[in-house]
DNA sequence: TGAAAAGTGTGATATATATCATTATTTTTT
DNA sequence: AAAAAATAATGATATATATCACACTTTTCA
């Protein structure tokens, strides 16, 4: 390893996204056997990280930017499973069922990304059971989501769906900004209509119709939340 | 513990579906250790297992019967997420991701169901690592079922849905018989609907268009497929 | 055993959303 | 900077499915 890619490849022990992610509680030796077999690449826009259906090699630990997590349906149709970021951990759930990737992952908006091997990974798993105990609760956590999100494919209207989307995104993604919030993610409409389960015009419509009942405001591809509770309304999530 | 109960409490050494379940491999005095601590009861049809929301003690093993696990959405119908028999293990994702229910179970078939308390199940899993491994491969693998029928939901109508849930009933459930396969389970018109998830109504009319088609029978309400191939085109499920 | 309740089946109707077609706009490529 | 490609927007249309209303049947239970 030289000189020039060391210093691309900052020890997990200096990350700064480390703190948010599973390996926050990771003890010195555990923590450097992870960092000396990791691997940091940087991924542009569009790139694939992993195609479901093919085989895990280890699990990716993402330092900056944003992937999506996705599957293609029958149709041809993408259905985003989720949007990964800053301190997320993918590919564990395949690696830990002993199966191939369920889905694909694609960079959405640039990326440094760590590989950490089947093994390192693995053998720290089993060797550090908080650790173990740790991923596992993240992953009770995933199936919990998913209940969620299934239940409200089939009970709620798109209208309802990509009302709570943006509300979703503007809780993750939002920067503040003339006393509203930005949704600072490029997303194209087709991969909004993704993340919602629905065809790209139908998000297209609804959108300026949101736009037109001043709930949002549109700047190109970013989207401004202005009337957060409104939206909240029409999405029908109290509690 | 009198011998009253002894005798409805078989240990788990000697449980006929334990082989099914994820208790399997357990070494003898592991098995032990769940065994002493377990509680085997008899539900009946309609009881509640444990409802969204309250705090898990323990897990779940079914040792026979049916329960479906659903979620209530906020228009008060019911999403079904899947049917557990026996040799299934319930609970358990709930308590490691030590968070409360984030569904309800309720018994469809009358059922004996063991229950196992949260620290003999967790010290068991800590002390067996390969338990633990196991059990969370399980997990993993559930959620890459979660992906593909939230992926169904949004991307298939509502028949092809149907056609696909009565091919998988069928497959669970299903008994030989005049050399078509009847689904062997009492099933509301209203629960089916909860599992495709669409409207009552709709799966009392797609049925009968099913059966006017041949491609099933009604018998009462047991549902006999009678062109699994016919099914499986119009379920849009290649591969 | 008979009344009440729950579940099933059918019809009429409304409507949200998918689909197809076309134009406008933005982004990318050369 | 022009050309090509991709994306966004809008309109017209079709239709699957939800919803409402009511009759019929089966199950529950008092």
């Amino acid at each position: 390893m030289n000189t020039h890619s060391h210093s691309h490849n900052t020890p997990c022990e200096l990350c700064g996204s480390r703190k948010q992610s599973l390996f926050s509680d990771l003890p010195e030796t555990q923590l450097c056997t992870i960092s000396d077999h990791k691997n940091l690449i940087s991924h542009r826009k569009g790139q694939i990280l992993y195609y479901e259906g093919t085989k895990p090699l280890g699990i990716f630990c993402i330092n900056s930017g944003v992937v999506k997590i996705y599957k293609t349906a029958s149709n041809g149709k993408e259905q985003i499973i989720h949007l990964a970021q800053k301190g997320d951990f993918l590919g564990y759930a395949a690696l830990l069922g002993e199966e191939n990737y369920t889905n694909s992952a694609m960079i959405i908006e640039d990326a440094k990304i760590c590989f950490v091997p089947r093994e390192p990974f693995l053998n720290t798993l089993l060797k550090n059971t908080e650790f173990f105990k740790r991923v596992t609760k993240q992953l009770s956590h995933e199936l919990g989501v998913m209940e969620d999100k299934l239940t409200d494919a089939t009970q709620k209207s798109i209208r309802e769906r990509l009302a709570f989307v943006l509300l979703q995104l503007a809780n993750s993604y939002g920067v503040e900004g003339g006393g509203n919030q930005k949704i600072d993610l490029v997303l194209s409409r087709e991969e909004i209509a993704g993340i919602v389960g629905t065809a790209t015009e139908s998000v297209i419509r609804l959108l300026s119709e949101f736009k037109k009942d001043d709930l949002i405001d549109l700047d190109g591809k970013r989207i401004i939340i202005k009337d957060k509770r409104g939206l909240a309304r029409l999405s029908d999530f109290y509690a």
